[in-house]
DNA sequence: CCTTTACTGAAACGACTGTTTCAGTAGACT
DNA sequence: AGTCTACTGAAACAGTCGTTTCAGTAAAGG
């Protein structure tokens, strides 16, 4: 057996980084052991000796996204208004480079709702909270914590990610961007 | 063999209905032919028989999804603004009874993405394409199918998915909604 | 009555799933 | 040298998957 430790082997965050950059690529609802082995170069054997389960991959790998989007995020700390780190984090989320992940992220935010119990549970309302903390901290203090002030955040959380999904399925920088722009100028 | 009809026939039908009942408490992702058959009162092979293959079958299912969310936008046929239509929407996509589908919805939307070929090719897009266009009936004839035009259902429809994802991963309908008013009223 | 059409049941096929068993190897520590 | 830890390979296990084969029933049309 194998308890897959809090302090992880350097050969488990170099798979979990294959294995990551593997599921940006191939989406996690397919994700199956043996052809994510063969193709970071490993065995179905080694990911489970690593990972305890399955499972406990899927869990190390939504933890990775997570961690990079919370980095991400916290380059975004509150140094302007309101407006302007939005605006600055749909640059982010529109840039091409980024559609992959973004993808991954919508596909585990979908699955942890179908599935609430598991691997993905928790993931969606975690990834909620992580946006609107930044988006919060970026409004003036007089603001923050009141009802309006949740209520601001909501719709600019609501307005970027709306945008996101749409310009996911169409494609569409200039669509999307003009109605964010739109609206936080 | 048999090829799945352009008129179905009544069991087919029939099945389907089961079936889309099925989905939408068991989700898309996981959905497999003998559990599926087992709780409609029906077995693989006449699932198989009425619709081809299994991909027929989530075909159909995402058609049926597709058409009953279509009958549903003909009912915000634009008699009044655009505000007004969107707040109806939104009543509408807030209510509780509807949580089950909407997940469904998004499971397909994020499935589509990851998988644009074979069963889900173009759900989300089409789906996208959809709301637009009721969002679009609803403006006056100057401002429609103009960027400025576009743009503003653009920025509307995002803000009633974005608040929507949020409201299934929440469940704070208080916050969601208010956030959706604020901006609409 | 006979044929055709629509549907159904039981069982098997091959491929794939996550996981386990057993057997190692390579390097560091004592 | 010997032991311990970390890691790995090959093969098998039991289960599920979509699909096929072969069989049969029941009703409708001529």
């Amino acid at each position: 057996m194998h308890q897959p430790s809090a302090t992880p082997s350097a050969r488990e965050v170099e798979l979990l980084e294959a294995a990551y950059e593997y599921a940006l690529t191939h989406g996690l609802a397919e994700l199956s052991l043996r052809p994510l082995a063969k193709a970071i170069g490993s065995s179905p054997r080694v990911l489970l000796y690593l990972f305890g389960s399955k499972d406990g991959l899927v869990r190390a790998l939504l933890a990775r996204a997570r961690t990079s989007e919370l980095t991400l995020l916290a380059g975004f700390q509150a140094d302007q208004g309101l407006p302007q780190v939005a605006l600055r984090l749909w640059e982010w989320l529109s840039a091409p480079e980024h559609r992959a992940l973004l993808t991954l992220w919508l596909e585990g935010y979908a699955r942890s709702l179908v599935e609430p119990d598991g691997a993905w549970a928790g993931f969606a309302r975690a990834t909620v909270e992580d946006w609107l903390g930044v988006l919060t901290a970026a409004q003036p203090p007089d603001v923050r914590d009141t009802d309006n002030g949740r209520a601001q955040c909501t719709e600019i959380l609501a307005l970027l990610r709306g945008a996101l999904i749409d310009l996911l399925a169409t494609g569409d920088v200039a669509r999307t961007s003009t109605a964010v722009q739109r609206r936080l100028a």
